[in-house]
Parts: C-alpha cells; structure tokens; sequence
DNA sequence: CGGGACTAATCC
DNA sequence: GGATTAGTCCCG
C-alpha cells in the first residue's frame, strides 16, 4: 500500500532516455535511476517531465500535458498535481556553494529557486524485514541482488539504494561514543530511560519512546548559539555537548527541528499577510462598487 | 498539541 | 559518506 513509488522503469525502458538532460547510464546492469531535480531551477521547469506525462509551470501552478515521459519516474504515481506534485524552494545549506547553473537560472524567478521533491514515503513493516535481512548479507548491494529486492519489495531500484546509503550512515552513527553527562553535570536533569532505539527496524519491536527534557538552562545556552548562527558544526556540536550536558544528537536534532519551526512559521506568516492582502482588496472593492 | 526523534530523499 | 531537509511518529 505505501509503497506506490515502487514499479515505475523497467530497465528495457530506459534506454528510451537517451538524448535527454541527464539521460542515465545505457549499461544495463548498472542503471543508475536518472538525475533527480537536483539542480532543475524554474527555467528548467517550464517543461518537467511527469510520470507518463509532461508538467509544465504557468503562472505559478503546474500543469500536466499528456506526452509520454520516462525521466522523473516516481511522479508517475503522483498524477494529481493539486495534492502530490510540489514545488520545494531549493536547499540553502550552510556552506552550498550554488553551481553555475542555479546561479544562471535563479534570477528567472527572483531567488525563489525551487524544485521538485518527491513526496515522502514510509514503508512497510514487511519491506523493512526484507531490507534488514538483505544489510545483514551484505551492506552494499547492487546487480541482480537489487534488482531481486526490488521485485520482492515493490520498492524502486533508487529507493533500495537511498534505504542501503542511509542505513550505512545510520550504522556509523550508532557506532559513535556517545558522550553521556556526568551526573554532576550543572546542567544534568536526564532520566534513566532515554535513548533507547525508539524503533528496533531489525526486529520491529516497537520500543517505548522516551522524551528527553531540555531544562530551561540548556535550552537558554541553546537559543543563544543559535542566534548566532542557525547552523552548528560536528567540532563545535560535540563542545557544547559537553558545556551543556546533552548528548551531540540532541543538539542536532535540536538545531533541525529549530530550523524546521522557523521556516514553518514564516511560511504560514507569509501566507497570512498574502491572505491579509487578498482580504484588503476585496474591502475596497465592495467598498468602491458601493 | 508542542516538540524531540526518526528517516526517506536530496545535495554535495 | 556526510550534512541537511521535510514529512512523520509519538511521548508528555
């Protein structure tokens, strides 16, 4: 069921690519799934492909044409443009260096370079057993092994390799020391039960979540260093770990989710001043014709 | 329901 | 491989 991005390209089909932007690769064991959006701005965007469709950007909606096309191929899943097909302002990483292309495309659309994402999906229970069972064999895979776990799956190619890539990282990270406060730390108020696994993927036990508290004190020490700057590198992560009693994760997380927040309110502010306009227009129209 | 944690997907 | 975004989960 939440696995609707799953069958989309058969490897047959892509030799059909060819002569396009980014066409992929024509060796057939090897068919890297072609170059997402990456760095399509607005100017490129006036004609995206679409599942077996075209999109096509006027006025600030997207529309769907109805040639066939093969590029994009989880949008082919996304057919309703209203509910699934978004426009995501580009990423603005701390240090991105924009490539010449973003920076020749940018201006079409003042800076508001954006592109398309892929919408999120979650997958199944099922699906994670297959994926963990296959990282057991091996971390890396590849050939007829991915192709195998894609059709048992129903999980594109591409998502087995992103599942493959993240779990790789996952791993390393738990590997890491993980630096507990000492408890006689100034700022330590931490309860017994944290940072458990909040999901054991491998065996599905669904483990009780434990909230880790900030106290006012760290979460002071926090907001400052983040109005300083929204961005906190590992070197500096790890010091204020130990300064303020936390753990490098939860500093982390909580600069992603303080960005997250951020962003999140000055769009729906933003969306409320357009809304105030619209608003105001209409006043002064019924007023007028009044 | 706010917010900390997790994770699919993206970008380098 | 690593940093990050954005959607989601779920505890208090």
């Amino acid at each position: 069921m939440s696995s609707p991005d799953g069958r989309y390209m058969s490897s047959s089909q892509s030799s059909i690519l060819s002569g396009k932007p980014t066409p992929p690769s024509a060796v057939p064991t090897a068919t890297p799934p072609p170059t997402p959006l990456n760095s399509i701005a607005y100017s490129t965007l006036q004609q995206v492909p679409f599942g077996n469709g075209t999109a096509s950007r006027q006025n600030g909606s997207v529309h769907i044409l109805q040639q066939p096309n093969l590029y994009y191929p989880w949008l082919i899943n996304y057919q309703n443009p209203q509910s699934n097909l978004q426009l995501y302002p580009q990423y603005n990483y701390p240090f991105h260096q924009p490539q010449a292309s973003q920076q020749l495309t940018s201006s079409h659309f003042g800076n508001q370079t954006e592109v398309l994402r892929k919408p999120r999906s979650s997958f199944t229970d099922a699906q994670v057993v297959l994926l963990e069972e296959q990282f057991r064999q091996s971390k890396f895979i590849g050939g007829s092994d991915r192709e195998k776990l894609s059709k048992d799956t129903g999980l594109s190619e591409q998502q087995i390799k992103v599942w493959f890539q993240n779990k790789r990282i996952r791993m390393e990270k738990l590997k890491e020391p993980k630096l507990y406060s000492q408890n006689n730390h100034p700022f330590h108020q931490r309860q017994t039960c944290q940072h458990q696994p909040i999901r054991q993927s491998v065996n599905l036990e669904k483990v009780p979540r434990y909230r880790v508290s900030i106290t006012n004190a760290q979460l002071t020490k926090l907001e400052e260093r983040f109005k300083k700057n929204q961005y906190i590198l590992k070197r500096e992560r790890l010091d204020l770990a130990k300064a303020i009693g936390l753990l490098e994760s939860e500093i982390r997380n909580w600069f992603q989710n303080k960005r997250q927040k951020l962003k999140k309110r000055g769009i729906q502010k933003e969306d409320q001043e357009e809304t105030d306009v619209e608003i105001d227009i209409c006043t002064f129209d019924s007023f007028a014709t009044n």
